[in-house]
DNA sequence: CTACTCACG
DNA sequence: ACGTACGTGAGTAGT
């Protein structure tokens, strides 16, 4: 049988390992202070491929140094590079030490690059007939690939491999493999620093490439290419190609001293890795090797609380850490199975939620003085308050992970804990299981987790906080995100009032359209087919009907949305047909049906807010979804059966005016777009005049106000000439003269875009006016669609995340102001630049002016904020 | 469990 | 030259 032999570029997947967690760098060190997060990253991988591969021959091939024969033949070769991070260099002897350890051979070779290493032994390999797999960051190594060799390169730090094949690389550069160093003598490579032929890129050199088959007969037939200035250049810069073709070119005869026979590979030596791991302070791998069977689960030590020893509980001492645990997420509903309370001395842990009423006990549980500590303040505060205990947490853990790194938002404790390297505390997963075989197990097991909670949250909290305020976040996680959370609470617990006969009715009336529709459709194909299915449709629009396929979709199927039918519409009548299919049958079913579902017993809906999800810190809202509601068209119908809870009551909204590019105005400091709305101008049309140079507002057509407006947008999203482009209907460069037109009127605009990208560039993040902070780990990637992506989020992130912000203090200051006022009205939902209350219609007037006074002034920017609102009956008319 | 589509700001 | 708007959640099909 042949064998599968595993070829690893080891300086590569080191410095790939390296960059993927550079920003969360200090968090990867032993005791020695050595960082480990390449060796981590590395060793993730390797056990990965290990598993997957289970390869019976590996070779981990490493660069030398810096001089080889390439530098001897040309002195610039991979010149100008910066110098390796002494973080990184560190840890090359230790992967080296653990490669040992999983008893993997690696070698270096003088004069050569790994690259050279490895094609040497996959001819040797292939020559044998073994299949080859090999493993880099770096995507010249492609130039490998044959039948035999299949060459996986990491995507997205190490944790993706994409597998080029021959085939896969003729599909993807339309070229052989062995046409990469053609191409690549063509272009040049400024990372390995060496020239091309100039003004050629890899379009031009692939389209050469493809013409000729090599650089060797495109030279021998230059005479054929039409007088250019190109052919001028492929002329001057002949000896450069030649050159950079033999430099790109892998070697596959380097004098390598391993055979295959010395690369055999039998399984780790779990003594010697042990001991590395221990020492490198990795404890999830020690944990992988086979400490995993041997090692039990962390044992805490925790007493039952109960009648006769409740007292105890009362001698606990702050910081108190306090959970009721629920198998379900749903905390609206889910049975409160048990609760734990602990200190940093004891745990006491117990399923007899009757012990919570102990009037002392329940008391003290309630005294602000008591500083809980909790995993999710939200969702202990909405349990508890359905067991009439009502408890505001000092500090929430969660919510804290969160805002140091949004991306850190596991709704699970011990995910988190070991995040933070401690790994005293299984996940839930591990100990209820997860999906359909999730249960409680039995109640030693149980009260040993929630012990262990506790314990964690204890162990956990200070370290939180430093952070917190080393980040400059204390005060954003103290006064709004602990008090929004109790807010948030109390709205989700009211709900909003949802009238079911209203939805019905509407349901009827589509359900009769949705037929009439559906046998128009079927009569127009011919046949009776699934209109929900997209790939059914494709094939009745594409095929049957043969209609001109406008869009793929990324797997390579026809799209069939919104945007592709649109322009198919003159083409046949179905296409109306299914378009109007298509509006119907979203409101009724995510909307008319879908809401009917979600009502609950009460004749409300209560919606959870995920407080710890956005990247931006914006909120979302799921179960059901209440940010989403039909705003326009048909489906706004829908809002008509939100209704207020009682009789002679309205349904009050109050939204920021364009809270985002206040923002913007005032984070930029732009002194045109400030004065637009400090003197209370429209701010589309002011843009609408300055991008087409207008005299006076008299001029701006509606036209020039819904292209301004979508620029406007644009700049908020990161704009590009493109997606702009495309937004409104115009040619890339009228897009590219509206931005120009853009950013010389608002000339700090401009500075602004740039300065983002150069903080994300220089610091890994960006922050929002309260100092929210979002890391973008791919602003320095060499990926362009990664980068251009961060750079684009980098712009938007602070003003997205700022005007979320804002909205935030308002809740929470609306909230205290309505119960300082002693009025009726409450709070009910927030959707993004909008609240949403229900009152007394007598106190509308008031209701008015505090949220006014209230909305306006939650912060103080260099632009005044505005709010419009509206009442009415229901959702639908309070608009 | 992923892909597609479409609802919102 | 590269391929694009930013942030979400839910329903349905189809593997």
């Amino acid at each position: 049988m042949a064998d599968t032999v595993l070829l690893i570029d080891g300086n590569s997947i080191a410095f790939r390992a390296f960059f993927a967690t550079i920003n969360s760098l200090d968090r990867f060190t032993n005791h020695a202070g050595v960082h480990t997060n390449a060796i981590f990253g590395f060793n993730n991988m390797l056990d990965i491929l290990l598993k997957q591969v289970e390869p019976s021959k590996v070779l981990v091939a490493f660069d030398a140094g810096k001089t080889t024969f390439r530098t001897e033949k040309y002195g610039d070769y991979k010149g100008g590079r910066q110098k390796t991070a002494s973080e990184l260099l560190e840890q090359m002897p230790l992967i080296k030490q653990m490669l040992d350890g999983y008893g993997i051979e690696h070698y270096e070779l003088k004069n050569w690059e790994a690259d050279d290493i490895i094609g040497t032994m996959a001819k040797q390999a292939e020559a044998a007939g073994d299949d080859v797999i090999v493993v880099t960051g770096d995507r010249d190594l492609t130039q490998l690939a044959t039948e035999k060799t299949t060459v996986a390169v990491t995507v997205h730090g190490v944790q993706e491999l994409e597998e080029y094949t021959p085939k896969y690389v003729e599909e993807k550069l339309g070229i052989t493999p062995n046409q990469i160093i053609d191409m690549k003598g063509l272009m040049g490579d400024t990372s390995d620093n060496y020239p091309g032929v100039q003004k050629v890129g890899e379009k031009t050199a692939i389209k050469l490439v493809k013409q000729f088959g090599s650089i060797e007969n495109l030279y021998d037939n230059i005479d054929t290419l039409k007088t250019s200035k190109m052919k001028e250049h492929l002329i001057e810069d002949k000896d450069k190609a030649i050159m950079s073709k033999d430099l790109a070119t892998i070697r596959r005869n380097a004098p390598v001293e391993k055979s295959l026979d010395d690369i055999g590979y039998s399984g780790p030596n779990v003594e010697v890795l042990r001991d590395f791991f221990t020492d490198m302070g990795m404890k999830g791998a020690l944990a992988k090797i086979g400490g995993a069977e041997e090692k039990p689960a962390p044992k805490a030590k925790w007493s039952v609380l109960s009648a006769a020893n409740i007292g105890d509980a009362l001698k606990l001492k702050s910081p108190v850490a306090f959970g009721l645990e629920m198998l379900d997420d749903n905390y609206h509903n889910a049975a409160i199975s048990a609760f734990y309370v602990g200190d940093a001395d004891q745990t006491f842990v117990s399923a007899d939620l009757s012990l919570l009423d102990d009037l002392e006990f329940h008391m003290w549980l309630e005294d602000p003085a008591r500083e809980l500590t909790v995993f999710d303040a939200k969702r202990m505060i909405v349990a508890a308050a359905r067991l009439q205990l009502n408890i505001r947490p000092a500090c929430d853990e969660l919510l804290a992970s969160y805002l140091l790194d949004p991306d850190d938002n596991s709704a699970d404790l011990g995910t988190m804990a070991r995040r933070r390297s401690y790994l005293e505390l299984p996940s839930d997963a591990e100990v209820y299981g997860k999906g359909a075989k999730r249960k409680q197990p039995e109640d030693d097991v149980f009260y040993n987790h929630l012990a262990l909670k506790s314990q964690a949250l204890l162990k956990l909290r200070a370290g939180l906080l430093t952070d917190l305020e080393k980040q400059g976040e204390t005060d954003l996680f103290t006064n709004l995100e602990m008090p929004l959370a109790g807010v948030l609470a109390k709205m989700e617990m009211r709900g909003i009032k949802l009238e079911p006969d209203t939805l019905a009715e509407m349901g009827k009336n589509f359900e009769g359209s949705l037929a009439v529709m559906e046998q128009d459709i079927y009569r127009e194909a011919g046949h009776e087919f699934n209109i929900n299915s997209p790939k059914q449709l494709g094939t009745v629009l594409f095929e049957d009907l043969g209609l001109p396929a406008v869009k793929k979709t990324k797997t390579g199927n026809y799209s069939t949305n919104v945007e592709v039918l649109e322009q198919l519409q003159s083409a046949h009548p179905i296409v109306k047909d299914i378009l109007s299919w298509r509006e119907l049958s979203k409101i009724q079913s995510t909307y008319v049906n879908g809401l009917q579902k979600a009502l609950q017993p009460d004749g409300r809906i209560h919606t959870r807010y995920l407080q710890t999800l956005t990247q931006t810190g914006r909120l979302s809202s799921i179960d059901p979804n209440m940010q989403n509601i039909p705003a326009r068209g048909t489906g706004k119908q829908v809002r008509k059966a939100f209704v207020p809870s009682h009789k002679d009551w309205i349904i009050y909204s109050s939204d920021y005016s364009q809270i985002e590019l206040r923002v913007l105005a005032h984070i930029s400091g732009d002194e045109n777009m400030r004065e637009a709305f400090r003197e209370g101008r429209d701010i589309h049309a002011n843009t609408a005049m300055k991008i087409f140079n207008l005299k006076s507002p008299d001029e701006v057509t509606p036209d020039m106000r819904r292209q301004a407006k979508a620029t406007n947008f644009g700049i908020v999203y990161g704009i590009s000439d493109f997606g702009l482009a495309r937004n409104i209907g115009i040619t890339r460069t009228q897009a590219k003269q509206f931005i120009e037109g853009y950013f010389n009127q608002y000339p700090k605009v401009h500075e602004y875009m740039d300065k983002m990208v150069e903080v994300a560039k220089k610091q890994g993040y960006v922050e929002t006016i309260l100092h929210r902070r979002r890391y973008l780990h791919d602003i320095n990637s060499r990926n362009f669609n990664l980068r251009s992506f961060a750079e684009r989020t980098a712009m938007n992130t602070p003003i997205q995340g700022s005007a979320a912000d804002i909205i935030k203090i308002a809740m929470v200051r609306m909230d205290k102001a309505l119960k300082d006022a002693k009025l009726q009205a409450r709070m009910l939902l927030q959707v993004h630049d909008e609240l949403i209350f229900e009152a007394p219609a007598s106190e509308l007037e008031e209701l008015k002016k505090l949220t006014a006074s209230v909305m306006d002034s939650a912060i103080k920017l260099a632009v005044p904020l505005k709010v419009d609102s509206h009442a009415g009956d229901n959702w639908f008319d309070a608009k």
